[in-house]
DNA sequence: GGATGTGAACGACTTCACAGCG
DNA sequence: CGCTGTGAAGTCGTTCACATCC
C-alpha cells in the first residue's frame, strides 16, 4: 500500500513509491479512523453487517464517499448486502497500521501528560505509553500511573530500552524544538505534538501536531460567521 | 465576510449567505490560526515586517498559498516590502472572530478538564473558561482553579449567568450525546468536543471534535507507510 | 430490489506565472 | 529589484450515475 502525499503543512512523509496498489489519501485515512470508531460502536450493538449509507450517516459522510474510501482496502463489500462489521474493522486497522501495538514515550510531564496517561482510549486502540521523561529535576524519579519519570538526558537510553517508536510531546512551546531534535536523534519515527509551535523534523520522522488553541479558534470562527446575528 | 462550505464531516454551519466579500475557505481559516501563532512568535523576536515567503517557510506552506490566504483579509501587503506583523495579527484575529473575548463552560471534570483549566494558552488567545459542570455529585461543590463545580442540572442557569457562548466537552463518549442535547437547549453556539464519538448537533450549533485517538492513529498510519522498512 | 465499485463530471484547493507597484 | 495580488492552469478530492452482482 502507498499513500498519496498532497500538500505538506506538517510532517515530511516523503513517499518512496512502493508497489502501485490503490492509493490511500490522507483525507481518507482520517475518515478511516472515524469509521473505525463508528464500527466499533455498531459492533457493540451487535450489528454484523452494514451498508455504506448506514456507516456514512452516523458521521455525516456520503455513501459514495464511504465506498470510495473502503474500496482502497480491497473488495470487502458484497453487492446487495453490504459490509461485514468485523471484516471492515480488521481491514481498517491493517490499513492504518494499528493491527499491532505501538509503544510511545511521553515527554513533558505536565497536566496534559497526566490526563493522557489516565486516558484509557489509547490502550484500547493498541497504543501503550511505556515511558515518561522530563527535564525538571524535581519530577525525575517520581512515579505517575506506575511509570517512573526519567531525565531528559536519558532519552536515548529510555527509547532504546523500551523500544518506543512514537513520542508524545507535552512540553511548553519554547522547549519543543529542542526536544524534537533530541528525539529525532534517538531514532523515534513519529511525533504527536501538543505544543503550539511550528516544528521542524528531519527526514524520516513523522509529525502530527494537535494545537488545542487552533481548534478553539476554528470553533470561534465558525460561530462568528454562522447564522444568528448578534 | 462569508465562508465557503465544502464538505461537512462535522459541524453543520450552514452559511446563510451574507454580503459577497472575498470568501474564506475553512482550509484557509485553519492556516490563519497557524499564521497567527507564527506571527506572534516573530513579533516576540522583534520582527516588524515579513514576506509571504518567510511566513510560509516557518510552517511548510508555499509563499503563493500564504498570499492567497491573506488576500481574503484585504490589501495588507506592500509590494516590494511585505506585510506588517502587527497589522497581520490584527487582521487575522478579526477574520477568525477572536478580536474579542469568548467565554466557555467546561463540561465534564476529569483529568483532561483539569489540564485544560491550567493551560494558559487559552486565556492568551482570548478564551476564558468561566464555569465547570459535572454530573458526579461527589465533584459538585468542589473548587478547581478557582472555579466551583456546578451540577449538570444547573447547566441552563450556569450558561445564562456566565454568558458563555462556547462549551468544551470532556465527558466520556457514552455521555456525550446527552450532554450535547442539553447544551444545545441552553442556547450555546459552539462545542469543542473531546469525546471519541460522532455527535449530532442541531442547526445553529457549531461542532469541532478533537479525537486524540484519531490523531495517534494518523501518526501510526504515517509511520507505518513511510520510509525505512521494518 | 438493494447495495457495491467505479469512471466521469464536478468542485475546491494549490501552484504557477506574471503584471504591477513600491 | 523584491514582493504582492491574481487570473490561469493544474491537482486533488468529492459527488453523480450507472453497470454489475448478490
Amino acid at each position: 500500500m502507498i499513500l498519496t502525499t498532497p500538500n505538506g503543512m506538517d510532517s515530511d512523509t516523503d513517499q518512496p513509491a512502493g508497489p502501485n496498489e490503490p492509493r490511500l489519501s490522507r483525507a481518507s485515512a482520517g475518515r478511516l479512523s472515524l469509521y473505525l470508531r463508528s464500527l466499533e460502536s455498531f459492533r457493540r450493538e451487535g450489528l454484523g453487517k452494514l451498508s455504506s449509507g448506514q456507516l456514512g450517516e452516523s458521521l455525516g459522510v456520503s455513501d459514495a464517499q464511504v465506498r470510495k474510501d473502503l474500496a482502497c482496502l480491497g473488495h470487502l463489500g458484497q453487492p446487495g448486502i453490504g459490509y461485514s462489521t468485523n471484516e471492515l474493522i480488521d481491514a481498517i486497522r491493517r490499513a492504518l497500521g494499528i493491527d499491532r501495538e505501538w509503544k510511545a514515550v511521553l515527554v513533558g510531564v505536565g497536566n496534559l501528560a497526566r490526563a493522557l496517561l489516565r486516558y484509557r482510549g489509547f490502550q484500547q486502540q493498541g497504543f501503550r505509553l511505556v515511558a515518561l521523561c522530563d527535564n525538571d529535576a524535581a519530577k525525575v524519579g517520581t512515579t505517575i500511573e506506575g511509570l517512573r519519570v526519567e531525565s531528559l538526558d536519558d532519552l536515548t537510553a529510555v527509547v532504546r530500552k523500551t523500544g518506543a517508536e512514537l513520542a508524545i510531546l507535552t512540553v511548553p512551546a519554547e522547549a519543543a524544538q529542542a526536544v524534537v531534535d533530541r528525539l529525532a536523534a534517538t531514532g523515534i519515527r513519529g511525533l504527536l505534538n501538543f505544543a503550539p509551535a511550528a516544528l521542524k523534523v528531519p527526514h524520516g520522522v513523522n509529525l502530527v501536531t494537535v494545537d488545542l488553541t487552533v481548534q478553539l479558534e476554528q470553533l470561534a470562527f465558525l460561530v462568528q460567521w454562522s447564522a444568528p446575528e448578534r
